[in-house]
DNA sequence: CGCATCCTTGAGGGCCATCAAAATGCGTGG
DNA sequence: CCACGCATTTTGATGGCCCTCAAGGATGCG
């Protein structure tokens, strides 16, 4: 959602909000929904950083690692799957402290009947997800792990600029090497060899807590990141128009 | 949606059979819906088997591979995306010959005004793509090649049964080692001797035109295959009555 | 200042890519 | 029915990426 924003109106944001009923802080490192469970609310996170993690080897006792499939930033609407689909098939990890807003699941029944318009977007949010992960297999496909790093931080540093919280230079993180090895698909081990080597060749410095990018193009270029997968400017882009261009949406 | 099926009544199946606007055939080898393009319909495939691919280095002249990031069998709603997010960001391709039927988008936006119930099925049947990407992300990171190839094979033969095109021994397909290449995130090469690898194990034997799985049991614990993650049967399954619980949705 | 967490480095081995070339099967036309 | 051309499949050799096992160093907190 936080990268649907830009194609809300006013209006919507405010609608948007109000679905909030209550939300509460959560510390670093904790699942705050786990795969298996049904839900009686949607979840907004406000701030901090999160991964959609599956564990592997489900059935095995040992060999039990975390995939992380994907990573959410502030404003992101990171579970309508339980709302769509009830029972919810991948956990959310906090990484770093987090506050987090829920959204009944009867203000969005509520939404599907009153307003198409929103529900179009809040479906399109949705599909966002799944472009994200199309995305990810075929860097993972494709990248080795530098460059699946490289193109981890881009995709970050990018979704943070679109909701306001960039910094030229890079960003402030809680993630540790243990987790960016869960998101790479790689082991730890690796994942500090193949750090070194963006280090040494300028592209990003990752230590404890912060990622310096002395030069964002560069990086793009580095990792293949193209941003149109995420919909949120140039010709993918979601325009605020879009859901609204349908007369019959606005009844 | 062909995976939704059974959590359709039959009238839902029919309003869905309904939207239909017209079919046709299509030639093997041919790509049905490209990237970038804004359409005017939503497609469900009929007959035959797709792919929903992405074209590596999208400005490379050369190093053009082509990346396939899941796959279809009859029945399926292919390009729901197209309709809420406007520019479809990935190719539909088909492999071998294939009947597809059109869907208007004016009769979807009908659907989102006129039936919450049904919407919430479409927006169900979405949200399972990035299911399905999640596993095989998962998948990818976590299995080598013949194990993926593996996967493959069960994934097929699953969805096949589910949609009524079972087989006990195997399937026929048009798939060719290249296409498997472009499915695993593996060379042709090297799918080659991951094909026999699985054939002197006895867990699939593949050869043009004909997939024989003597055993599936064995297919599934082989490539660490559960269907959960398709939510067609089981705790995750989507029952018919799910959608209707909510008295607020049948207005 | 001691402990836990996190990071760093080394050695050896397996999986898979690449380059190169040959064999097999398939459809077409003679 | 055979011959030909093309797509597809098969095999070999070499090298790079990444895994595993193992141990040592840094950082930060109470």
């Amino acid at each position: 959602m936080g990268r649907l924003r830009r194609s809300m109106d006013e209006d919507t944001k405010t609608t948007v909000e109000n679905l909030i009923d209550n939300s509460e802080w959560i510390d670093g490192g904790e699942r705050l929904l786990t795969r298996g469970g049904v839900y009686e609310h949607s979840t907004i996170l406000i701030e901090g950083f999160m991964l959609r993690t599956l564990d592997e080897g489900d059935n095995d006792i040992k060999g039990r690692r975390r995939c992380a499939v994907s990573f959410h930033v502030p404003g992101d609407f990171i579970d309508l799957h339980c709302f769509a689909l009830k029972r919810l098939d991948h956990n959310l990890d906090t990484v770093g402290r987090v506050k987090v807003g829920y959204v009944p699941h009867d203000a969005l029944t509520s939404v599907m009947v009153d307003d198409p318009h929103l529900t179009r977007i809040l479906w399109a949010s949705s599909l966002l997800d799944a472009a994200m992960h199309r995305e990810w297999i075929m860097k993972l496909e494709q990248l080795t792990t530098p460059k699946r790093l490289a193109h981890i931080f881009a995709e970050i540093g990018y979704r943070l600029e679109l909701v306001g919280l960039g910094d030229e230079d890079g960003f402030d993180t809680d993630l540790r090497q243990n987790a960016l090895a869960d998101m790479a698909g790689a082991t730890p081990v690796h994942i500090n060899r193949a750090l070194k080597i963006l280090r040494t060749d300028g592209i990003a410095d990752f230590r404890r807590g912060r990622i310096d990018i002395p030069d964002i193009p560069r990086l793009y270029a580095y990792a293949s990141f193209t941003s149109d997968y995420l919909h949120a400017e140039g010709d993918f882009a979601l325009d605020n128009d879009f859901a609204m261009d349908d007369p019959t949406l606005s009844p």
